[in-house]
Formats: C-alpha cells, structure tokens, sequence
DNA sequence: AATGAATGAGTGTTCATTCAT
DNA sequence: AATGAATGAACACTCATTCAT
C-alpha cells in the first residue's frame, strides 16, 4: 500500500466533505458524481474516478469520516461515564447532542445508513457494540433479561429517528439536551431491572 | 374528482401490486418503471404513466395499499384491547405479527417509508397517531409525562428497525410473538409512569 | 416471445443498417452508439438501447443481417455446383464476387468477424461447415488427407484476407471474378489428391 | 533524430514489454494506458505519454519488437532452407514453430495486425516480402503463374489464423511441427508449377 | 382506454493526453 | 527525467415522461 501525497489527500478529503454536504443537503439518493463534483468545485466527474475506486469507495470513505467526527466527540463524554447504564445515557445523550454541533454530518451519516447499511461493516459495528454493552450489563445486573439484538436494533434506530428528525430542523442547544435526555431516560426505563440491584 | 372506471382501477391495483413487489425483493432504488412493468407483465412503461400522474403517485399508492392491509390486521387487535398501555402492547405486537403474514408488505412499506417518508402524508400520520396516544394516555395517567413527538419518533422508528430486520428473514410464528412482546414490553416500561395508578 | 410490431422492425433494421455502415467506413473500434445515432438520423442513443438489449445485441443482428444477404448471394451458386470440389470453387469465387455486388457489407462482417469472433456461433459455424465439407470431401476422394481444421481455418482467413483487401478499393467486376478464380484455385491445388481420382 | 539515454530505452523497453503482456492477455482493444502502466509497476499513465508520442508510437514500438524477435527465431531456418519453395516451407514452418517458443510474443502481433494492421509500415513489409517472394520464385520456375499480391495476402493471413488459434491453446512441441508441416505442405502444393521443373 | 415509440437528460466509469512542478 | 494531478470527451446504458395514434 502506497503512501498518499498531500494533495491527493487534499483532493480526497475535499470531495468526501461535498459529498457529505449534497447528501446531507439532497439526500442520498440525489448524491450523483455530478452533483458532488459541483459541489466540491470539480470540472468534472472523472476527477472523482480518478480518487476513488467507484462510488461505493467514496461513500464509504464518507462513512468513515463520520463515524471519525462522531467518535471525536462522543467517546470521551461516553469512557467518563461509569456503569453500563450511566454509558448508555451518555451515548445516547452525546449523539442527539451531536446535532447541535455536526448537523450535516448527523444528516448524511444517517441517509447512509439507511441506504448502504446492511452491507457496511461501520453500520453492523454500532449494533454488535450495543448488544455487546447490553449483554454484559444483563450480566453485571445493570439491565434486565431482554432480548439484546432485538433492543440493539430498536435503541439504534429510535436514536436514528430522533436525531435525523432535529437534525433537519436543529433546536437550541439547551432543548436539544433536554431531548436527549429524555430519550436516554426512556432507554434506560426499557432495560431497567425490576428491582433496584444496580452494580 | 371524477369516478374511476372499472377497468382503470383494475390497472392501477395491478400496477401497485406489482410496484410492491419488486420494491421488496429489490428495494427501492431499483424500483424503477420498466421493473415494475415487467412484474405487471405489461408492455411499456407508458402504461404506468398513463394511470399514474408520476412516480410519486404510483408511490403514495403503494404506501396507501399496504397500510390498508396493515389496518386490517392490526386494527381489529389493537381495538380489542382495553387502555392506553394495553393498546401499544397491540399496537406494537401486531406489528410483528405481520411480518409472518405479509412479509413482502411489510419490507416494502419500510424501504418506502425510508425513502420517501418525511413528504408522505400517511407517514406523519402514524406518527401523529403514536404522539396523540401518547398525549391522551398521560393525561388519563397511563404513561409518564415525556416529551410525546420525541418517543413517538422512537417507538415507530424502533418497531420499524425490528421488523425490517425480521423481514430480511422471517422466523417462525411463535418466535415472532416472543419478539413481538419483548419490544412491546420495553416500551411500556419506556413510557410507564413511577408509580402504579393505571386508568 | 412476442411479436415485432412493424415500425420496429422497421427502426431495427434502420439501426442495423447504420451500424453496418459505420462499421464499414470507420471500423468496429469505432463503432460506438453514437456514431450509429448519428448514421441512423436519430437524436439519441437511447434509442439503440431502446430497440436491442445491448451492443452485443445489436452486433449480432449485424452479423445476422449480413450472412443473410451473403447466404441469398452465395448460396445458389454453390447448390448449383456439382461434386466437392466444384463446390469449394464456388464458395471461394462467390464470397470474392459479394464484394462487388455489397462491399460495405463484406467489410463490416469482416470487421465483425475478427473483433467479435470467437464468441460467435456463426463465425464458428461457418469453420465448422468448411471442416465438414473437406471431411467428406477426403471420404470421397475428391481431397487428399490432411487436418480439416488447419485447412478450414487457412481457407477461411485467407479468403477474408483477400476480400477485405478488395473491398477496401473494389476493382472492377471482371477483375474481381479473376482473382476469385485464382484464389478457388490456389485452395482446390492446396488440397487436391495426389492422383486424380474424382468422384 | 536526437540518442536515447540509456534509462529512457530502459524505460521504454520496459514499457513495450508490459504492453505486449497485456495485449496478449486482454486483447488490443482492452490494452488501455492505464491497464499498461500498472503491469508495468508505473504509478501513472502520465510515464508512458512521456515516453511515447501517443498510442499508435507505442503500438508502433511493440511491434517492432516483436518482429525482432520472430526475425531471431525465423531468420536462421528460412536462410538455411534452399531454394523458393524450401524457403516457404521454412517460414511456414518455423512461423508455426514461434507459437511453442513465444506464445505472448505470437498472440499480440496477430492482435495488433489486425487491429492496427492496414497502417502499419511492418505489416505491409512483410506482405510485401511473401509478394517479392513469390515473384521471384515464379521467375525462377519454382513457382506457376498466378496473382502474387493474392496469393501472398492468403498466405499471411492463412498462417496467422492457424497460429492465433494454436496461440489461443498451444499444443505439444511435436503437434505443433506436425500442423506447421501440414500448412506448409499446403502453400507448396498451391502454389506448385503444374509440371516439375524445379529450380 | 391503451400503446409502444421516442426523448433527452442523467448514471458511473474509462480514456488518452496535458501540464506544472 | 520524471511525476501525479487534472482534463473533458466519450463510453454503454437507464431513467421517468411525453405523445401520436
């Protein structure tokens, strides 16, 4: 594998950000090379071809990039919480916060998810991470017994839901934290145990 | 609005049925007319035009068509059932059941929901029909007081991500129930209020 | 299958046409969709799409189109030989006349035949009968003994060689139907028995 | 006409090499620069426009390569062959022999003379040898009266059809030498004088 | 009511070539 | 001498839609 000059870099990078503003913006299905090339100030699609190996490239150097952002921003709010289910509060309250911070990204990511999910290895990542968290926290005592891909997948997508909803018309910063809040406390209830024997 | 012949409703349910299907099994973004034609065993694609005002039409009328067959299995359960806690239990058990009965609309209704929801009218609807439960279910003590759009944006978004995911490859019927109340209970849990004083 | 309404066989054979033509005068790598719209007078190449299932499609209408009018050419004039090796001078001597009588024809499958052969069934049949027909000719005595494959190729090659050659600056008919006879000759020597001993 | 430094006929040999691999590989008309230039281990097509004046330059230089080395393996057997009719038979022959020696060398020339052949200098030089050939030799009495340009188009022709098809899959050493005499037998007897008054 | 031919913009991708460095 | 970024035309092909019949 070859090492990569700066300004192929430069390129790559400055095509991944239009590609993430048009499907952020036209949605993923109107993300063309042609779009994205006049959006990133191209003359043409073929300097696309020329960066990327074919579009599923691109979009998932775009994937990658995102899930970069969002790392950045939500691992240290998540690693400083202590228990699983004050982890559980804390990603889902840093991701709806990543609305107020990242809207485009939140935006195009979630597009993303929805039409190249199932094949992407980043998207299936998330789900392995959420069952895996509930699956120790089931054992440490922190949640109930549930089934814990079918909650992944309800929690995953309820956040989804939430987040691409206030992310096509952000609120204040302080309502966003509220919300948050308030869909990290309606997680927590679902997967509290019956009896308070938190670890 | 003019009276629709006979024979033209024939055409328009045979081209709706036939849209569905090839949305299921090939998803939306191939959903195109010449596919869709095919499926119909019609001729050309003018057909589908002629009987529908553009893409978005044929659309909308697939997704009205599935929520008529949605509504008749669900409805009948969901009114059966007594209360507000009771009636998202079937609500949301329902729900899952269908895939076990008609899994090809079920994962057609998710992809065109994904992709062409926030426009239709028949989306929003449902969720309108959730935050409105919600709404009048706290006002009678049923549920906690939280914010109502927001978990009605979860719950739909969360039984839809189940379903779809039950959809791809449908288990057996007593499986499905098990998962059914399992989603179901955890939004109940979501949503119930700190202390017991049911309606 | 279904039928073929009149107009489009009638833009079928238009476009195949246009592509024999373009094939003739500017060569199979040049051959592109385009330079057959335009040949043909149409405005897009849409159209060529819209009326074969690809550019293999339509390259073997061509090449059916063409072993059409060689077959009405050739044909009687071979039936009408008696014995195998009369008949291999006809066949050798009627290709060489076709290019008086349809050069643009005989150029284009030559085209043809060199870039999109070995996949043809019909290239390879027309290899396959000359096999045969030097099979059975050795069986009666009318040829001595060699390998009927290594002659069916020369043969074939070379009398394309030569054609395509004169059909590039056609000379006049009787100096056409001279050199057809020399080159039926030099192809009944090749392959004549040591003795004479005709059928 | 200015020297070569020694890297750049590095180069360029290297160059010539790759895309006579490719062509023998993937065909002429899948031989881009970009194709060449990685077989060649180049990071871009930009060395090769460099290098070369355009594509028909490069094209140009495989050819003559290859040419130089058929004129190594042949040369030697046809000056070591007596007489017209010997030195037919020698170049049919060792012609024949090249595909068991340099089966890539033999497979792109036949597909660079076919697609880039009417142009080339070399293609018509060597038809212009086998048309000297005959002449002579039918001024020698070696051979009868008949069109040499026709007879040496066949010829040519003939003996690439049989080697691209043994190029295509080369059998034994001792098959190969059988066919090649075969073949050679066959030029020989076509183009024999009708009474024996050999040289 | 129905058809199938036609349209023309649009898709991603590859091409040989140029050029500043 | 060498490079890799850039170009823009070309490629086959699909799309939803229109329209005369």
């Amino acid at each position: 594998m070859r090492a990569r000059t700066f300004t192929e870099s430069g390129r790559r990078a400055q095509i991944v950000t239009a590609a993430i503003e048009v499907i952020a913006e036209d949605g993923y299905a109107r993300a063309s090379f042609s779009r994205i090339a006049k959006q990133a100030g191209l003359s043409s699609t073929g300097m696309i071809s020329y960066h990327f190996a074919g579009k599923d490239d691109l979009l998932t150097a775009c994937v990658g990039e995102i899930e970069q952002v969002m790392r950045a921003f939500m691992e240290p709010r998540i690693d400083a919480a202590v228990g699983h289910v004050a982890q559980l509060r804390a990603y889902v309250e840093s991701n709806v916060d990543m609305v107020g911070e990242h809207p485009a990204a939140v935006r195009a990511l979630i597009d993303l998810v929805k039409n190249a999910g199932s094949q992407s290895a980043a998207v299936n990542g998330r789900l392995d991470l959420f069952e895996e968290h509930f699956r120790t926290g089931q054992a440490a005592g922190a949640f109930r017994r549930f089934d814990s891909r079918t909650m992944a997948l309800a929690c995953a997508a309820g956040i989804d839901a939430v987040v691409a909803t206030m992310a096509a018309a952000p609120p204040g910063a302080e309502e966003l934290t509220r919300l948050g809040r308030e869909l990290a406390e309606a997680y927590v209830r679902a997967t509290a145990p019956d009896v308070e024997g938190e670890e």
